[in-house]
This record gives structure tokens, sequence and C-alpha cells, in this order.
DNA sequence: ATGCAAATTGAGCATTCGCTCAATAAATTT
DNA sequence: AAATTTATTGAGCGAATGCTCAATTTGCAT
């Protein structure tokens, strides 16, 4: 049906990428079937006719975080240099910019069924570009992980939660803390101390006790 | 003006009252005026007397956390038995319930004033109770942390990720290894690895590299 | 009793927003 | 060219929801 194999965006897919910017532009919930219409030049009915407005925004949250995600794990080949750029990327202003978007998801996911869908898809996808990133390290012998897929758990549990505590500032916290917490944490997990994973600060200039 | 000093709770009570239940029941999104006056008894007005709705909403909200967070850090004395006791109920179906609402309100913060800084205030106030918890264990010596108050920020923030986890249910993730998770990333940051506080569970059975 | 202020009510206003639907235009088929 | 299907429009419906406001009741001081 109307399968415009390879053309120019037919106006179903421009209501897609419109749906994609103003998500972008505005968040989650305050992205409004308006304004998309609006941004992809059509009339109000046409999304309606097309979509229901659930799943056009879960399927363009969907579409964005995908390429964010492949974006944030570009696979060099190299684990280490990999592992590195996810480090460095972590909390970038761009990535809290969408640590946002993801928390808007993750709670819109709750009552909505579409979003629900679409978020399980795209964090096990991310969970897993992570695990298989350790996995491979420690095949190579880069790193000495007793337990990779462990330990991909909790290093992504802790972005998640040096991610959010980004969001509503914390005096204790920046992006380069959160970095640092992050090597810290990875190098913990190593058992080999002399691993060049987590050789970052080692971590915050804390007082010990 | 109506300082009911210590009676039995005025209307005005008890609107804050039936928010806190409200929200326990609905949520905070699905939570709305017309069911929080109903729930008090009282006109719809009413409510619009004494409060607005967000400034009544992030006040109960903040009542009920405050109360969540005092509960989970009950101080025994002995920083042993609370971490303990903060490792054992940090996954408990109840918290996983306030969790839902932890995520609302980090979400509504964004985007609501009032919310915005109960979230801060109580969000602060639970960081601060961990970080006072472990500081005390290594006075005590009952653990050795180089860096108490980065292994603080650090557990709190993985505390977070692995509840976030729970609520979009992963595959590789129940309550119990959450906890098992929690417990063995506090082992890790203890340089003597003797130490019996993650003795429990030596992470999840999987299979290392 | 009287009067004044505070408490309380609830019908309804104003706004927001997804979506319907009858009408029209465009494309496709016969 | 006619017919039929598909694409497209936009005014407006209907539901949800915080809040206003004129009216009423209650409490308290005089």
């Amino acid at each position: 049906m109307t399968a415009s194999t390879e053309q120019e965006p037919s106006r179903r897919d421009k209501l897609v990428e419109a749906t994609v910017a103003i998500i972008l532009e505005v968040g989650l919930r305050a992205a409004k079937t308006r304004f998309v219409t609006e941004r992809a030049g059509v009339g109000t009915g046409l999304l309606n006719h097309y979509f229901r407005w659930p799943e056009l925004r879960a399927l363009a949250w969907a579409q964005l975080f995908t390429a964010v995600t492949q974006d944030q794990f570009a696979g060099s080949g190299d684990p280490q240099e990999d592992l590195d750029r996810y480090f460095s990327t972590a909390f970038t202003q761009e990535v809290r910019r969408y640590w946002q978007l993801w928390i808007e998801a993750s709670d819109l996911a709750a009552s909505d069924g579409p979003m629900n869908a679409a978020f399980r898809r795209v964090s096990a996808q991310s969970r897993n570009r992570l695990r298989d990133l350790l996995r491979a390290g420690c095949v190579q012998g880069l790193w000495d992980l007793p337990a990779p897929d462990a330990t991909a758990l909790r290093l992504g549990a802790m972005h998640d939660g040096l991610a959010g505590l980004l969001l509503s500032p914390v005096a204790e916290l920046d992006p380069a803390r959160a970095e640092a917490h992050l090597r810290k944490a990875f190098a913990l997990e190593c058992q080999n101390p002399r691993s060049r994973a987590g050789q970052g600060t080692p971590s915050v200039p804390d007082q010990s006790c």
C-alpha cells in the first residue's frame, strides 16, 4: 500500500520526521499533534488518517533513540576504544538532553502502551550493546571481569543513575565528575588493577575516612 | 490564622492527607483535584481557597517521601545494621511502588516549579542519609572506603539505576538479583576484601568470560 | 441579637487536545 | 471520460481539568 520504495519522503514519512523534530524541540510530554501537523505542513486530519497519536509518538521516539544508541556504541572494532568513547560521551550536554527524553519515556511507558513497547525494545538494545562490548573486551584479554554480564548491568545502572542526578543538578556532581565516577566503577570491577580502562581520574578528589 | 495548634486535622490538613492518599493510589500524573476534594469530602472550591494544585501536589509528595526516606534509613545506631537494612529493603515491592512516584516526580520537576523544589530537597536529603551512613561506618572501622562520599554517590546512583530497570521488567533482573548487585558494588568499593558488608550472594550466578 | 470576617460550596467558565467527519482534491482503474 | 479508490482538509466536537466567583454557611466578637 503506497509502498514508496525509495522515493522522496511521503507525507506519512514527513509526519514521522516532524514528530521526531518536535519531540527533540519541546519534549515528549509537550509534543502535541498540532505542532507536528503544523511542522509537517499538513492538515490535522492527515495525522489521524495514518496514526493514532500514541503510536506516532512512540514510533518517532524509538526511531530517535535507535539512532542515538547506535551512535553511542559506534563499533570501531577495538573494545578498548569503544568503551573509552562510551565513557567520554556518557554525560555530554547532548546526551543529557536525550536523557531528559529517556526519563519522560520511562514515565510515559507506565500508562502508554505503544511507548511501553518501544521503551522496552530500545532499552534492551542499549543494554545489550554495552554487554557485548564488555564481553568482547574480556575475550580479547583487554580487561579481566569475573562476570562481564553482571558488570554490564551494574555499569549501565550506574550510568542511568548518574545521568538522573545530572538532570536536577546536584552540588557534588558535574559531567566531568560523573564520567570519573563511571570510570572508577569500572576500574573497581576489574580484577587486574593494572587494567588501563579505568585509568582516568582516580574518582573525585574527596576526603577519605 | 486558624492555628489548630494540636487539634484534630483541619479541613486544610485533610486536603493534604487526601492528596497523599490519592497520589499513592493513582500516581502523581493521574492525581486530579477532583479526586482529592472528593476524598477529603469537601467542595472543589476549598482546595483552591487554600492551595494551587501544583503546590498542594508538591507538598503532599514531599511529605510522603520525607517519611519514606526516614523509614529507609531508620537509624539503629549501628551502621552495619542500617546499611544491611538499606540493602534488604532497597527493592521491596513497596519501594518499587514508591520508585514509580519518584520517576514521575523527577519528570514533573522539569516543568513544575513547586515539584522541582520539593524533588531537589527530598533527593538531597536521601543522598545525605546514605552518605552519613557510610561515613559513620568508616569512622567506626566497620569497612574501609577510601572515599566514602564518592562511594555513597556511586551506590546511590546504582540504586536509582537498578530501581529504574526493575520498573520496566528486564529479563536478567529481579528484586533479589538487584539487591545482590547493589551489595556486590559495595563490596567492590571496600578495600579490605574481608569486610562483612558485601557478604551476601557474590553477585549473580553469571557466566564469567 | 447583630455584624463582620472567615470558611465553604458547586455550577460553570476557559482552555487544552486528540480525534471525527463530511466535504473536496488527487490518483488510479476501468 | 467515467468511476472508484485514496489522500487530504479543517471546522468543530467532546472530554478532561484547574480554577473563578457569587452565594451561602459558620464562627466569633461585640
